[in-house]
DNA sequence: GAGGGATAGATGACATGTCAATCAGATGGC
DNA sequence: GCCATCTGATTGACATGTCATCTATCCCTC
């Protein structure tokens, strides 16, 4: 930090383009979402984390810890995605203080009829624009981003 | 659609990889710079690219269009940095109409305290835990992505 | 079995982003 | 030159996310 090691012509462009693609990339799958199936990006993923759960729920805290949301947000997110009939709380059996979320029918089914689209529209945006060779770059630098991340000492 | 053609075992391995790093990657390097430099990855945003620009000012809708925020958000944003002076709004000399952000001296010190850590911690996080291949790949196929989704029909 | 922390979740105040409406000034056709 | 239309920017209402705080319950130790 005291000689700053800036980033090199690469690296900037990396870096750059990484940004930009993020944004682009975002925007787009959130416009389709919303536009073919009336679910914001956030609302899919707490569905699909729930739809590919065995019993179709789970705990508040298990599901915040997948999603990377904080208690609070995720929280505020099922009362709206609730009022909107997509999910219910239930009480938890095995903990006085714990809630558990559960996919109601009407959230099932919104989440299967999302999918299919967003799928092709994560292809046709990204996936099939890589080679089988970036594909692979993408899986390993992000889970090695990951991992470096997700360590306890930062 | 109609058939959906899902996500083989690694396409979705790197999809979720994205995400995941996606976020993680956000959260830290946001952290870090709020607490090292009094800044959110917004506020860095604008001062930077600002710093870049020859006479330290742009065009409202210049700055919206390189940064891919809307003239709403961005006009928004800029009245609360004007108000924590870390930038001017002035009139535009060729239209009447338009207007023109300025970096302050508070402005460019800011963004010049905050440069060098914020690079270091995208190299610590990032870039230093890619091979020189992995950066070129990288680069390779964001700013294909970012090309695709920039054509004018989609 | 009674405290004293820790943890699960909810909540309210606030910051940030979005969307639609508005206003002033530019621009083009006639 | 004048009107219709477009464009740059701002604004206000609302949706979303964050942070600090609160309550209830759990769990550990004594």
């Amino acid at each position: 930090m005291e000689r700053p090691r800036w980033l090199d012509e690469r690296e900037q462009s990396a870096w750059r383009g990484y940004r930009r693609m993020r944004r682009l990339l975002d925007l787009e799958l959130a416009r389709e979402l919303m536009r073919d199936a009336g679910l914001s990006e956030p609302d899919y993923d707490v569905l699909s984390d729930l739809s590919e759960t065995p019993d179709q729920r789970l705990r508040l805290s298990e599901l915040a810890d997948r999603m990377l949301w904080s208690r609070s947000r995720l929280s505020h997110h099922l009362t709206r995605m609730q009022q909107r009939g997509l999910v219910t709380r239930e009480e938890c059996a095995t903990d006085g203080r714990g809630a558990v979320v559960a996919l109601t029918a009407e959230g099932r089914r919104a989440v299967e009829a999302a999918a299919p689209g967003h799928v092709a529209a994560v292809r046709r945006h990204l996936i099939d624009l890589l080679t089988p060779d970036e594909v692979a770059a993408l899986d390993a630098l992000t889970h090695r981003v990951v991992d470096h991340l997700a360590r306890p000492g930062e």
